[in-house]
RNA sequence: GCGGGUGUGGUGUAGUCUGGCUAACAUGCAAGCCUGUGGAGCUUGAGAUCGCGUGUUCGAAUCACGCCACCCGCU
């Protein structure tokens, strides 16, 4: 199911296999909340070379329902994506003014669209997930706003792991199932949760409630206290993180997996990805600029078109500007991928990492 | 020629009757932010001697008078 095949020092290589769908650690997964892609297609995502994506399972569940999908054949058939979905459980829903109450024995949530009330047990979250197909499972997890206070941290992170036992023990075939790790900003119940949800034996670890206002300094501090505290040896996923210096931060402490809408939205606000760094499309100093974003970049955008005619796009507002955006900044993501499975292939990964971070500057 | 109406940042407007905090709002402009996605979000900044002039008043976008521009109607 996961194989490690190569090592550079933390950063590896591995192989996840699920239902005879493959994909190569480390890899990034763009976010298809309703199975699809905004503004590009599923099939331009996976032309670009993607394996796997991740779908929002409680969204899905409300809307357009497990029944449809389950009768369509599976969110594979139905969306036409044969490669690795995973789906999320709802419980970053909750820091979304999503939720309504919640207690010991699951979630209550409003779906705003019409008021429903719909209550989500950590069993119901597997269910609906395994009924959907998703390859990847999402354990349904509860996650403290940042800034919430240690007491409350405290008991949010007991009931994740009983959250966390009771979907282990529900959870019986279908797609591999990962236990998500809290414990908020503090140090100690990073470690506590790490272990908790390690020695559930997951088929694979997720590091959840990071990247939500804490700081970079945090996030990578909370996060490296809960890769020194799971094993090694099982596909580890940190949940919500898609900037490409976070990313490459990431791999060199062992992780494998990532996902995050942030390539995506900020496509939808402007701002752009290149090697230099990161440029705001929509100031003047690219008005008048012929050149495309990436000399080298395989996208439709730098193919054909210059950053003052994307520009141009964005002051009319043309949706299409969106569009060329969000391919550019997730073939750059692809990209990115592909040079860090390279890199520790050939055994290069720290020095591919200082030599991006170095060049990958405010522009 | 007569009567009526309107004139406020680039644009569209509020405020005027019942003068008084640093002239407000939207949009646009300039820049920044966005990290397990409810269809263009959030923050900051620049920009107006309130059509022009005179007067009344401690104080005028606001009141009075004159002029100018545009719009509507009537000869």
């Amino acid at each position: 199911m996961f194989k490690i095949i190569n090592q550079d020092k933390d950063a590896r290589i591995g192989i996840l296999e699920v239902n005879g769908r493959k994909a190569e650690t480390p890899f990034f997964m763009p976010v298809s909340t309703k199975l699809t892609p905004k503004l590009i297609s599923i099939k331009e995502v996976e032309n670009m070379g993607y394996k796997a994506v991740i779908c929002n399972g409680f969204i899905l569940y409300l809307n357009p329902g497990v029944d449809l999908i389950k009768s369509s054949g599976g969110m594979h058939k139905f969306m036409n994506f044969n490669n690795l979905i995973f789906t999320d459980s709802g419980g970053f829903q909750m820091i979304m003014n999503f939720e309504n109450k919640r207690n010991e024995k699951g979630v209550e949530f409003i779906n705003p669209l019409n008021g429903e009330k719909h209550f989500i047990t950590p069993e119901n979250a597997v269910e609906f997930q395994n009924d959907l197909g998703a390859d990847c499972l999402m354990c349904l997890d509860d996650l403290p706003k940042h800034g919430t206070k240690k007491e409350e941290v405290i008991s949010s992170l007991k009931r994740t792991h009983l959250w966390a036992e009771r979907c282990k023990k529900f959870h019986n075939g279908g797609g591999l199932l990962f236990g998500i790790i809290q414990g908020n900003v503090f140090r100690d119940l990073r470690k506590e949760s790490a272990k908790f949800i390690n020695n559930l034996n997951f088929d694979g670890i997720s590091i959840g409630g990071l990247c939500i206002g804490e700081g970079k300094d945090l996030m990578f501090e909370m996060a490296k206290i809960c890769v020194d505290n799971v094993s090694r040896y099982k596909p580890l996923y940190l949940m919500g993180v898609g900037s490409p210096e976070d990313i490459l931060k990431a791999v060199d402490l062992g992780v494998d997996i990532f996902d995050s809408k942030f390539p995506a939205e900020i496509a939808r606000r402007e701002s752009l990805f290149t090697k230099k760094g990161r440029i705001n499309i929509n100031i003047k100093k690219f008005k008048n600029d012929f050149k495309p974003i990436e000399e080298n970049c395989k996208c439709e955008a730098c193919k054909n078109f210059s950053k003052a005619y994307l520009h141009h796009l964005f002051k009319i507002k043309e949706p299409l500007a969106k569009r060329l955006s969000t391919l550019h900044n997730l073939q750059f993501i692809q990209g990115l991928m592909d040079n860090i499975r390279t890199s520790i292939k050939e055994n290069e990964f720290q020095k591919f990492k200082k030599e991006f971070l170095k060049n990958y500057k405010k522009v």
